[in-house]
DNA sequence: CGCATCCGATACGTTCCCGTATCGGGAGGG
DNA sequence: CCCTCCCGATACGGGAACGTATCGGATGCG
């Protein structure tokens, strides 16, 4: 904690304003992908933002893409973080609870949404970070799913299948969120949204016959799941 | 129908050649897009993959943004209408059976899928192409609720809010075709959208209490709802 | 306080792509 | 069969952004 490298045999040496040079580099890149779209940004543009030039950028990043990586790695990390710290202090006494404080801990950021949008087509078109893409989203559903699972235990439901609804409900986070984007004022957009959520929470889960526990059970009947009728 | 067009006061004449090129360009757009990213995109890559230079280009749009609309206008039309056809021809017995073909319709083709995904995101950025994006899934609502709604009814159930089922269709859609993409061979993801897609359908309906007809009414109880506690 | 080192600014040559202006071949019409 | 007018190819000038090489001020250390 002091500030500069340990000279150590060849390793290199002051680290000062270096780590507040990126900073200002990958939050002025966060504005130039979300205003211009990834693909459109140069590294002026993004030099422009944070107040250098580009001798500034190329001294920390070799590339567009390194940055853009690195901001959406850091911006990632930090909301996965979020999401952990408010799963965490939500005392989960009603799953719904639970899932609230999920949704608002991810919250749907207009900025960010257009920027992990954009990153996410163009992961699709690059092997490696599509990988990255992909190892994110287990995360997110990783960290999710226990605490929910938790919750609804304790409203006296089981989840039969843990991991298709952690992707059901990361799926229906991303599909709905282009929707409240879409038409900005509506309110429609995020009543569905919620209701939509609602609904998978408990289409996921069913009431545990044994242990009534002491929470009320919010409802009476259980979904349909015709057991596929595996014909074409 | 003769090729041409008409000379009547000060009109243009001819029109042959001219829309063989202008297809050839809007689907050379799509290849481009799909690989290099709108954005990344050049006027000569699209030209080059239509074995045209940009003269061609220039003579039949004035800009990339042009084209790029005028390819995601076509082919987001060709699907609709491909949709109204399937759903047309799907003799509507079981629900599930008409969801298939619409799913059957809409396909999760990767190429057009990232092209949507961008221009979506480019789309949120842009007010006026946000508004055609929106217009555009509302017709895909409209045209798929009904038919929909119809078949539910015929196997004895209701449908208590339609643009709900709709836009929860929507986004499910949006939001696992993503996953699916994301993990090229998972049989999982594709298991877990038709899952979703089945749990939706069934969570937007309930039974009708009279006039059991004469289907099976494939499952026996219902799904919770719990009337939003409208509590934080 | 002076020195070694780092780091961002500046300067430069290059590449890529744009948009326009002009040309020549070919498609129809008469 | 000629002749007109379209339309895509070619040629041109310009600008934007790139990546590198070098410089001078700042920074931390003794």
């Amino acid at each position: 904690m002091d500030g500069t490298t340990r000279l150590g045999g060849g390793a290199r040496r002051t680290t000062a304003r270096r780590a507040q040079t990126r900073r200002r580099l990958l939050d002025a890149a966060l504005r130039a992908f979300a205003e211009e779209g990834f693909g459109r940004t140069t590294v002026e543009s993004v030099c422009a933002r944070a107040g250098f030039t580009r001798g500034a950028f190329y001294s920390n990043f070799s590339s567009l893409d390194e940055l853009f990586l690195a901001m959406w790695e850091e911006r990632s990390a930090r909301m996965l973080h979020d999401l952990r710290e408010a799963l965490a202090r939500a005392p989960a006494a009603a799953p719904e609870e639970a899932l609230r404080a999920a949704l608002a801990a991810v919250g749907v950021d207009d900025e960010w949404h257009r920027v992990t949008a954009e990153f996410t087509a163009h992961a699709l078109r690059t092997p490696g970070l599509r990988r990255v893409v992909a190892a994110r989203e287990q995360a997110i559903r990783e960290t999710l799913v226990p605490v929910l699972t938790a919750a609804l235990r304790r409203a006296g439901r089981a989840v039969p299948d843990e991991a298709a609804l952690g992707s059901a409900l990361v799926a229906v986070h991303d599909g709905t969120s282009v929707q409240v984007l879409l038409e900005p004022g509506s309110e429609d957009a995020l009543r569905h949204r919620e209701e939509l959520f609602r609904h998978v929470l408990y289409a996921y889960s069913r009431p545990t016959p044994r242990d009534p526990g002491g929470l009320e059970p919010p409802a009476p009947e259980e979904t349909p799941h015709p057991e596929e009728p595996h014909r074409a």
